[in-house]
DNA sequence: GTGCCGTGTGGAAACGTTTCCACATTCTTC
DNA sequence: GAAGAATGTGGAAACGTTTCCACACGGCAC
């Protein structure tokens, strides 16, 4: 429990050097003015005292890291970890450092809790700006430079970066009409999150605009999870007249979509075809139609459009909308009535 | 650059609720004497003005966060990814939370510098303990609890998580041998790393003990990353008398070998055959042969022992060995003389 | 009734930085 | 050669906490 530590200071520094707490402080972060000779000394007794900056203490008063935070629900979610992808790749352009807070698992008993208290934690203590994956809290300080991917449907607002969840969605049930699906069986997202609510949207809204009725016994709500995609798979293709084709929500769904029509004995595409949404890498070697909503790209943009914020020049766009596209590959089949 | 963020601070919440700094401290911890009645007057307050904690000064003061730093090279790398997975999954159990730092890319130009620098900033800031994932800076300051995963060669002492990289190894070039090969390429890892040595002697040594020559034109030197695995696939497969085998000494390195086998027309594995090592995710859908080192734990032990030191029960054992095992799939065929 | 313990509280020191201010010194410039 | 700018430096306040210490009050034992 107790931790013994007791290192280096700037202090210990300074006396060792013989100067002022200030020149070592200068010399560490190289502004004002420090003479080349005393700059050298210094820079010397900090090698050989192996001091190492307190970030703690540091950031309590400058209020400047260079360091990005990155909030999200699950590490171990490939939609998180393609976000990271396209994050990593902002931060290394800016010259930023990431910091990413995580507590494991979105269904952890008090998930949104901590999500909620930790935007604010990290946000007032340690990162210059916060990067929120999936907000499931609909309430958070208004804590200033914060860019979310996706929205709470509650805060309906920005600065976020969000995919034409819409229009994907669309594409992908027309894909399946001109195939000559009509029974197209729907497994939702999380409502709490403009995602699942548009998808959804979409996908009642292309029925109608085609003139086909909606079935309820076809439309299952999930959570973007593939415990859920399995269960609403199961659910679905036990009906006595079963779906030609299924729409998940998400990768993740659709996973397991193919867990449980394997189970079932439905064979993908020749009984059932269906589509995801995300376009996880996985996606790929499944062969699974999909609608790709660039998740790197989302989150390169969203630090991006976060550095704006924190230099304070206001992001030209305070939601920015990424453009799906359809990705057509083995896992839907014409359907002959 | 300026953060005008006026939060609110334990202070606020003192003069509102008409009470001493300290008695808020107290009912926010949990600890000491504080009375009923006053403890709710100080609660409501918090609530009222949304007050949350500042980490950096917390910890700056008090010692303890309940958080676990991990410190990774690349959250884009498939190992490190993997390895989260079961850090994520430990400090579910243990109930803390996870910070993670990394500066994107192993290959940034001053990455070692940051990494190192970054593990006193992060353990004596902010952090209870860090787990480094792939030691590549061969000198960090003592700071308390810290367990690394895999070793650098010149601090090959523990507290550490290590896979049995020579027997994995021997293990897989047996299986080589088995199938007829004699003619087999090797490309190496960062030899920093006790893996990287670990493995090249292994294979080295499964040659000796068979009583076959080593052919140095078929050894290349590697760094565990697909480019390197790319070219020196290319250059192993542009030799006069190509290799029958290659052995990669990761996965990534294994999928550079396929992308250049590829290019240059050969099959896999009716032409070559190819062996890895992590077992990757994407190993299964290659039919990539590989030897798994079971990652996901290697990142679950690790925590459990960082929660250990912290907890101040030295660990059992300095350094933990994961047993590997060998995952014989598509890609390797015999090979006839 | 004096002393001591348990409970409840507030003030202030300490944590390790950055930054503001004050003060020297040297270099320009008219 | 005097004024003012540029350069170089150190002291101390401030950041928001936790924790140590002091104090006050009531009850109980002797």
């Amino acid at each position: 429990m107790a931790r013994t530590r007791r290192s280096v200071t700037i202090i210990d520094v300074a006396k060792a050097a013989g100067v002022g707490v200030s020149t070592v402080s200068r010399v560490i972060n190289n502004k004002g003015y420090v003479s080349e000779e005393t700059h050298q000394r210094v820079s010397e007794v900090i090698d050989d005292l192996g001091y190492a900056q307190n970030l703690a203490a540091r950031s309590m008063r400058s209020q400047q890291t260079n360091l990005i935070g990155l909030i999200m629900p699950d590490v171990t979610d490939p939609f998180c970890i393609e976000l990271m992808r396209g994050v990593s790749r902002a931060i290394i352009e800016l010259d930023y450092d990431l910091i990413i807070y995580t507590n494991g698992d979105i269904r952890r008993n008090d998930s949104n809790t901590r999500m909620q208290q930790y935007v604010s934690i990290l946000n007032s203590s340690v990162a210059d700006g916060v990067i929120i994956v999936i907000p499931l809290a609909d309430d958070f300080p208004p804590v200033s430079p914060v860019v979310s991917i996706d929205l709470n449907i509650n805060h309906p607002s920005g600065p976020a970066v969000i995919a034409t969840n819409y229009q994907g969605v669309r594409e992908a049930i027309d894909h399946l009409f001109e195939l000559g699906h009509r029974r197209i069986g729907y497994i939702g997202g999380r409502m709490e999150l403009m995602s699942g609510v548009q998808r959804q949207k979409a996908f009642e809204d292309a029925f109608k605009e085609a003139g086909l009725p909606l079935d309820d016994r076809l439309m299952l709500p999930g959570e973007f999870t593939f415990s859920a995609g399995y269960q609403r798979g199961l659910e679905l293709l036990s009906l006595d007249e079963p779906p030609t084709a299924i729409f998940a929500s998400n990768d993740q769904a659709a996973k397991g979509v193919y867990q449980a029509a394997s189970e079932l004995g439905f064979r993908i595409p020749d009984d059932l075809s269906v589509v995801g949404f995300d376009n996880i890498p996985e996606a790929a070697y499944m062969g699974l139609t999909t609608v790709d909503q660039h998740v790197e790209q989302m989150g390169y943009m969203g630090t991006k459009m976060l550095y704006r914020l924190i230099q304070e020049d206001d992001p030209e766009e305070d939601i920015y909308q990424i453009e799906t596209t359809l990705v057509v590959r083995g896992s839907c089949q014409p359907f002959d009535h």
